[in-house]
DNA sequence: ACCCAGGTGGCCC
DNA sequence: GGGCCACATGGG
């Protein structure tokens, strides 16, 4: 199974929404991207929500909140105290270096606004690469946790370094936005409907070829958790 | 009563 | 350059 088989398989088993990442702004979008770390959706959708009610989801407003009234805000996505000190310097980042501009923020090449992204608190490589692909519309995949999972049961490639894996998936795969877009997004639905046991469950889409049996050695024997 | 979520940073060796 | 751990809320 190569990586096309397996975005094909799960074309078939999941719907996608054309705009699967909801938002009414760019950035919307990049404080998603932060709060859903480690975090069900569903908490991130509260937060952002008590931010539109605050009337603080913007730049502007954001990098002048103060922390308490950002916290509460956000509490709902966990991690709060963390993540307002993130929101609350990455706002004030771009609102002083490009004056809120978002426009002229991404309109670089993108290797060099990941490493300015990789250089925020609270951003690290998916993060980063979240807001490049959904954000910026910029030609980068996103690997998280799935994707690992996924790549080591198929064993479509020995490689989980994450810049690896990521070079793995944007050279066997066409220069498409939108596929890049849906590739990630099937992959995090095929997440949440079967948490870590991808594709070991028996309706898993993927359990096909999947080396079940060795696997499963692997993980009784303790060898890996993150298998 | 667990286990998990669309990770990251800091510390230790 | 890895291997742990804290960070925290809410749903299954």
């Amino acid at each position: 199974m190569d990586l096309l088989a397996v975005y094909e398989r799960l074309l078939g088993h999941f719907k996608i929404k054309d705009c699967w990442w909801p938002h009414e702004t760019t950035f919307e979008i990049m404080v998603g991207a932060l709060l859903t770390q480690n975090t069900a959706w569903g908490n991130v959708e509260k937060a952002i929500k008590n931010l539109k009610t605050e009337g603080i989801l913007n730049i502007k407003s954001l990098s002048k909140t103060n922390r308490k009234k950002l916290e509460e805000a956000i509490r709902p996505s966990g991690f709060y105290k963390q993540k307002a000190g993130y929101l609350s310097e990455f706002s004030r980042y771009l609102y002083t270096k490009y004056e809120g501009d978002l426009n002229v923020f991404f309109n670089r090449n993108a290797c060099i606004i990941r490493q300015e992204l990789l250089l925020c608190r609270g951003i690290g490589k998916e993060t980063a690469d979240s807001m490049l692909l959904y954000a910026g519309n910029k030609l980068v995949f996103v690997i998280d946790a799935y994707t690992k999972r996924i790549c080591i049961r198929l064993e479509l490639t020995d490689l989980l370094d994450y810049d690896e894996l990521q070079s793995f998936f944007q050279d066997n795969l066409r220069k498409d936005l939108f596929l890049y877009k849906q590739f990630h997004a099937l992959i995090v639905e095929l997440g949440k409907k079967f948490c870590k046991r991808i594709p070991l469950c028996e309706d898993c889409p993927l359990k096909i070829k999947c080396k079940q049996q060795g696997i499963r050695e692997k993980l009784k024997k303790g060898e890996s958790r993150e298998l």
